[in-house]
RNA sequence: GGUCUGAUGGCCGAGUGGCUAGGCACAGCUCUGCAAAAGCUGCUACAGCAGUUCGAAUCUGCUUCAGACCUCCA
């Protein structure tokens, strides 16, 4: 079985394109992280998994990754009607907060979120606020490129200037004239040439509590300028992957390419990698439409909508068993479902400890490796990959049952290969398997001793009671052939 | 209104021309003192209509429906 090349679905082909890194074995990631003025949901959970993913495959693959991906603590306006007021100002304000206290909790609250979640760390986690001279640098080139206008203090992008020369909308698809004609005219943009172009600089009005000194106002940077200006600072000019949600697509990256291309002469990002959102009766999932579940909420099963809790492990799981670019519907009964199958994957795993080696194989151990990879360089098919393990935990079935055989050495190869694919790539975690089960197991498996010595004297009022008892205490009896097995619920 | 995407079995969700996706649920069976658990087996669907083809869930056209973006959003 022969294995293909990595090849991703570029936004800006709008087709799978083989992936050939700019400068490999390096590799640069740009991902556009949250912005911490509320507490992580669901929804974002998706890019978080995604990207990880694709974090964990590329190293997998040999490549050094450099993954950068940002915490959005300034910038983004209300909206343009809002008197140039900032998100985190303004909950700030509510609250009677600095809104660095603000940031500084959300930003926590995400971390804790990601790590039960089991995703990696990026390599650098650029603050937005920390990088205000980077994004007042990177105006004054578009302004020197003369794709910039200064209007009351605030610098705006000349979209039709730029698109003179370049094309605006190449990412989303859309041509000037059809967003001209079909944007919506709001209130307050008396200082924009034109409703489409976007601030590269806002100036700050006196109740604005976030405000940094620059060439032109007291103000903040435009809320497409942080991206930008960090991507190049740590990946260069150019790099090979920039991700994240298909709902920044329009205007975010849009206005991104824009504002790299006409301050380098060029476009920045190779790969454009959108994930798809998660639905909730097949409406997305978001702040906007207030139909959001945090992951607390998730964990906790705190939710109207859950029937239960679920571990950070059943919602990875979850998003994985979908291809990032389609949605994805929640429903309590779907993460369910998801729980139970992962249970079972996880069942199988340990169920390897049980094989015992014989002298030939009846099967081929190295297809397992092959067909992930099959699966997982066709755009990150993980449903695929979950499939097909899920045909191998079948199997492994059958080698507990003897219907199969495996030799010591290709049991070896099929434990290294599930742990490398499960563990490593997929980044599932065991959750059964705890400290606390380790000290436990000594002591368990002393009183199904004595339940057995019961139960050889048929007195089945005290291996009942046994067994009644550990149940009670969270821990299930599993009798077999020869003696009995347990685990906790 | 513009741009784009999608419609797969009871549910979630892969699949781009012919061969079983997978999971969950459900049914039967095996194991078992009983029960539980586990395993095994079964379950053949592609919105509608027309067309291309020896053959279409997969290609083309039309229709219907749904969603995303066009305003902060993962």
């Amino acid at each position: 079985m022969e294995t293909t090349k990595l090849v991703l679905y570029n936004t800006l082909s709008r087709q799978k394109e083989e992936f050939v890194p700019m400068h490999a074995p390096s590799v640069g990631m740009y991902v556009c992280g949250p912005t911490v003025y509320g507490d992580p949901h669901l929804g974002h959970a998706r890019p978080a998994v995604t990207f990880d993913i694709l974090f964990r495959y590329l190293k997998h693959l040999g490549y050094k990754v450099r993954y950068v991906r940002n915490i959005t603590d300034v910038g983004h306006l209300e909206n343009d009607a809002d008197e140039g007021e900032d998100k985190i100002a303004k909950k700030a304000r509510l609250e009677e907060l600095e809104p660095m206290e603000v940031a500084h909790y959300y930003t926590e609250r995400y971390h804790d979120a990601m790590r039960a979640l089991g995703v990696l760390t990026p390599s650098i986690e650029p603050h937005a606020s920390g990088h205000i001279i980077e994004q007042i640098e990177f105006v004054k080139k578009i302004w020197d490129a003369g794709f910039a206008y200064e209007s009351n203090g605030s610098i705006y992008f000349d979209v039709e200037k730029y698109n003179e020369k370049y094309h605006y909308g190449k990412l989303s698809g859309r041509n000037l004239d059809d967003i001209v004609t079909n944007t919506r005219s709001l209130d307050g943009q008396d200082d924009k040439k034109h409703s489409y172009d976007f601030a590269l600089w806002k100036k700050a009005s006196k109740e604005h509590i976030m405000r940094w000194p620059s060439p032109w106002s007291d103000g903040f940077p435009g809320w497409h300028m942080e991206c930008s200006a960090m991507s190049t600072k740590y990946l260069g000019e150019q790099f090979d992957i920039h991700g994240g949600g298909m709902d920044l697509m329009f205007p975010h990256h849009e206005c991104e390419i824009a504002q790299s291309t006409a301050a380098l002469g060029h476009d920045s990002a190779k790969y454009w990698v959108h994930n798809n959102m998660i639905t909730i009766n097949g409406k997305k999932m978001g702040k906007s439409l207030g139909n959001f579940i945090t992951l607390e909420q998730l964990f906790k099963g705190e939710h109207e909508l859950l029937t239960k809790p679920f571990s950070p492990m059943t919602i990875r799981f979850f998003v994985l068993q979908a291809q990032y670019r389609s949605t994805l519907d929640f429903s309590s009964s779907a993460l369910e479902a998801a729980e139970k199958g992962l249970d079972r994957l996880m069942k199988g795993v340990d169920a390897l400890k049980k094989i015992k080696p014989s002298k030939s194989s009846s099967i081929k151990v190295e297809e397992l490796d092959a067909a992930c990879h099959n699966a997982m360089n066709d755009d990150l098919n993980t449903p695929v990959v979950i499939s097909i393990i899920f045909d191998w935990i079948h199997t492994i079935n059958q080698l507990v049952d003897s219907q199969q055989t495996i030799t010591e050495e290709d049991l070896a190869l099929l434990k290294n290969t599930l742990n490398v694919w499960i563990f490593d790539i997929l980044g599932l975690r065991n959750e059964k398997q705890s400290s606390s089960a380790d000290k436990l197991s000594p002591v368990v498996d002393m009183m199904l001793e004595i339940r057995q010595k019961a139960k050889a004297e048929k007195n089945w009022a005290l291996s009942d009671e046994i067994r009644n008892r550990l149940t009670s205490l969270g821990i299930r009896v599993k009798d077999r052939k020869d003696g009995a097995d347990w685990e906790i619920e």
